[in-house]
DNA sequence: GGATGTGAATGCATTCACAGCA
DNA sequence: TGCTGTGAATGCATTCACATCC
């Protein structure tokens, strides 16, 4: 009916294809130039039919009888992804999440540089975090550090560095009202690690990680996944 | 037509069970006795439909006129998760995420004891990590701190303290050996923070974070959530 | 009136199965 | 032969709408 109406893309192909990017990331690795979508979906426990399906959503990418190419799917990937430019993230938090965020340089790689950390306790503000330096990896990388700046800096620092997204590495109660104030200073996308439901603009793009929650779907699952039949 | 048949439960709905708890006990922080199906979605952005569907899947909760009363749905989601009862949790990493995750302290309050850290790290076995005390919150309570273990220790602990789940905070190129090893140590699910994707057998349970995944999620949804039409 | 619990209806997502191409 | 891309079929999950109860 409507011309200008686009295929609807299911959001778990969306997340999936991340996973196909970390997966063909790896397959690069170990010198694969080409991966079916048998094999592929295999390493992810996931059927050749779904695998063909998530990436027909978005194009063309494979050759038939060959399969898919490896370089040429991981750059598709990235572009579907928006992950072939690099996105600036800003970190709220410098507690002890925040600090292992701080340290964890697999970052650049994946195409995220964080450039910038907040936090409210002024006892903090102004403090050099760092250097960093990578745990087991090529120490001879330039270190780098952080010095946490007050929340009133965070509009200009958003503004003046171009940052969409956001990481809140903060207590429960401060959550919502720093959140809050990311979506004032511009922030498009927010990643919480705070363990609490955030309200935002349905505009701008939230993702949650509650580590209790992780854990209680594990204990759900060793206590009854056996007995009670799991759809 | 087969009477032992039990309704599938859909893995959906678990992952809200979750979320219900966490929504129900700041309702309960904040003194209200019973909350509606219609308030307790709106709280998470879901439908009243939803919410009720989701808690009739484990029994009748409910009170016709009333909604849920708080207390009694905390105690039966608690009960339906397992997290009545408290769960040894042992730790494999003590690099940057691994620190942050011992001096977390919100575990026990939802019935999560972190008791053991191991790794592999000559270096760092035998040493002393912490004591950890509580950011922002009250510091009298006891300072917990924990030994760095070998990993030739990992099955004695596990049998000796009865340890059923493991949250792995290693690099990615150990991952899988190391889950190889939770396994067998006698493991029964299986929080990994590692970019990989682990094979490990049907009857373990696996949930895996991995914070690139996440960011990329943001990433796409703020770059074309406007333009694709999302499912 | 105000709320739950639940079959029935709808809407999504996955899988099947096969035409078509290298 | 080996593999993709894709309509059609199936299977899940969500929503509707209403009988039921306080």
């Amino acid at each position: 009916m409507d011309p200008t109406r686009i295929d609807p893309i299911p959001n778990p192909a969306v997340r999936r294809l991340s996973l196909y990017l970390r997966q063909l990331e790896s397959f690069k690795r170990k010198d694969r130039r080409t991966v079916s979508s048998k094999q592929l979906g295999e390493s992810l426990h996931l059927t050749d039919a779904q695998v063909r399906k998530d990436l027909a959503y978005f194009g063309q990418f494979g050759h038939p009888g060959i399969g898919y190419r490896v370089d040429d799917l991981i750059a598709q990937v990235r572009r579907i992804l928006g992950t072939d430019k690099i996105w600036n993230v800003l970190l709220v938090g410098a507690g002890n999440l925040g600090r292992a965020l701080m340290a964890y340089n697999g970052f650049d790689a994946k195409g995220f540089r964080l450039v910038a950390v907040f936090d409210s306790d002024p006892s903090k503000i102004g403090k050099r975090q760092g250097p960093f330096s990578a745990e087991g990896s090529d120490a001879s990388k330039p270190k780098r550090f952080f010095v946490i700046q007050p929340l009133s800096e965070l509009k200009s620092t958003v503004e003046k560095m171009g940052i969409r997204l956001a990481i809140l590495a903060v207590p429960p109660d401060a959550a919502q009202e720093l959140a809050d104030q990311c979506v004032e200073s511009g922030i498009r996308g927010l990643l919480n690690f705070a363990p609490v439901s955030l309200n935002i603009p349905r505009d701008i793009a939230i993702n949650s990680v509650d580590l209790a929650v992780q854990l209680e779907q594990l204990s759900f699952q060793v206590n009854f996944s056996p007995l009670v039949q799991l759809g």
